[in-house]
DNA sequence: CTGTTAGCGCATTCAT
DNA sequence: ATGAATGCGCTAACAG
């Protein structure tokens, strides 16, 4: 604890004359411990691996030696002596600064953490291309297993890994090529759900706006919305539906345009997030007349009377942690499909009836 | 180095016979590429370290070789051998949750990826106690550098860490007793422009509501409130603060009762993000009569016409991602305290005028 | 341009 | 209950 450092002097006397003593200068290693205490490196070891057999005497020994050094176990080295895996989980999102991402994340990080593992975080920025250079970064430092919210079209680059015992998890949307579990939403049924509500109160001619829908996700809520229209004989939605790219002046013109067209539905959902924003947007003072429903809960959308098809991001990354987990015990099994539900939230935006026609 | 040993043949034909060839049980090393490839392990290390002297010629056959045993460079290994330093930072959050720290993050990993370093994240759940727990963690891992959202009252604790050459940033709120560069935000003249505003279009009962003033940015926030009004002259401001915990019923209950008290303001400002949530929950239907203004923008906040405090969190992160590039390249020089500006963004909330006593 | 030797910090044999 | 030797995968430091 003294770092004006005066040699040791009296006692087991060993370290006097050794280098590192008490030099804050460089790290302290095993030996440099072992030194201090008078013992071993390999007893050091066992004091801080834990579960060995160590005197109770010569622990506190190591242990204030250990104190003095302020000695830190090197993980890397540890972790190459274990066959040179690490401690950690790597977690590939698409674009980092999406709210559902980053709770995913903190759910993930929550499990591990509680099991003495860290995360590491990477992004592919939504880019395709960079997913296979994204991942084969966090295989270099060894992660122990992989979390991916997949966006390449193919992810058989990972088998070889994969046989190699890297389990692969996938988030929101299953993996395309290759043997992984996945944790995906209700989509469907959660999108259908939200349409019959508001054919419920007497909606029939309700607009959809998500994004392109090359993703499975919006595959899939859009095919939840036909679903659900189909089943009062609606079919010829597409002339309600809009997927263009998102976030752009080009997304809320293309709403803005749906809803006042002769044609306008009187009921719109959105496919995600990002969608909502523009739709919302889009339907400014009009928010009043046009029924709205969007896909993923946000902050204050229930101050602002929003209904949305919600489900808990959280629980998304503490179950794909929970597969890690289990994966890593026993490493066989068939792949898992777990479905997170989703449900329906109220709260007033998603209940406006179908205005009279004018 | 080859455990299954069985002396190499001669040839360019040679590996035909060795072991680990094509086997895809076990990780290929260094050593099982030279071996394949015929060259030694060194000429293998060169051609994957980039900058070295190979010929073309054995560059090629390396390459082939390490395709074909899926070779990946093991980062561990590598970090170990370079003194025991790894390539990652540690970022410690505090609440997980909270978008404005994934914004930060986002932008950490983004800035970090530019310059082929990842990021590890961890959370104290904004539990001082476990600020120094969770810091070992990473500094067990050997990290390159930290950057920390203090919480703990003390940060003396890194200062060993410190001197053994590890930069630590601090983000959001300054280090207590630690030589440590730092990214705040213009809180208290941000929060003061606010108020001036709010007194501008007439207000002069206005109230303040934030979490209980123990942070940093909470207080430097409340001064800037302070410092506005006593501007004009209002200095019993005392009637107008709550500083209750967020996020409860109760901080809503809070606010109602000062909205609805006979020295009720005119107009609120929220001290962050989750007190604009429940100052906005609060305020319901009368949004239309009390002004208000929060610090930290949110998603669809422009929608819904709310007027924010605002800055840019992705560039918080991208600047202490700066810092620690430039700590790593040049240790030393005096702690830098950047402030990252803060913008009033009129969207109408803000520009309520006071309604005339009834 | 390429190979040999040695060792980063730790833990797994085996001894004792 | 403790210690000695050996090597995890990789790369400086030197040869040559």
């Amino acid at each position: 604890m003294e770092p004006p450092s005066n040699g040791e002097t009296g006692g087991p006397a060993a370290a006097a004359s050794s280098r590192p003593t008490e030099s804050t200068l460089s790290r302290a290693t095993l030996a440099d411990v072992a030194r201090l205490a008078g013992v071993s490196a390999k007893t050091v070891s066992r004091v801080f691996s834990g579960n060995a057999y160590v005197a109770g005497e010569t622990r506190e020994r190591v242990m204030s030696a250990a104190l003095r050094l302020r000695f830190r176990p090197n993980d890397l080295a540890r972790s190459l002596r274990h066959g040179g895996v690490s401690n950690t989980v790597g977690f590939v999102m698409g674009d980092i600064t999406n709210p559902f991402y980053f709770q995913v994340a903190a759910g993930i990080e929550r499990e591990l953490a509680r099991h003495g593992m860290t995360m590491i975080l990477a992004a592919t920025e939504d880019e395709p291309a960079s997913e296979e250079r994204v991942v084969e970064t966090l295989l270099k430092q060894r992660v122990r297993a992989l979390v991916i919210v997949p966006i390449a079209p193919d992810q058989s680059y990972l088998e070889g890994e994969r046989i190699l015992g890297t389990p692969v998890i996938c988030v929101d949307r299953p993996a395309t090529n290759l043997v992984a579990d996945s944790i995906v939403l209700t989509n469907r049924a959660g999108t259908a759900e939200a349409v019959r509500a508001l054919v419920a109160v007497g909606h029939r001619k309700i607009g959809f706006f998500c994004s392109p829908a090359g993703l499975y996700t919006h595959q899939q809520r859009l095919a939840g919305y036909r679903d659900a229209l189909a089943e009062v004989g609606v079919t010829d939605t597409q002339r309600w539906e809009r997927l263009d790219d998102p976030d752009g002046p080009a997304a809320q013109a293309s709403v803005r345009a749906l809803i006042t067209s002769p044609d306008a539905p009187t009921a719109v959902v959105a496919g995600n997030n990002h969608a909502s924003a523009d739709v919302i947007r889009a339907l400014g003072e009009r928010r009043d007349e046009i029924a709205f429903v969007g896909f993923d809960d946000f902050q204050l959308a229930d101050a602002f009377g929003i209904s949305v098809i919600a489900y808990d991001p959280l629980d998304v990354g503490r179950r794909a942690a929970q597969r890690v987990l289990e994966r890593l015990e026993e490493p066989t099994g068939a792949p898992q499909y777990i479905e997170v539900p989703t449900q329906l939230i109220q709260r007033g935006s998603g209940e406006i009836p179908p205005r009279p026609a004018p």
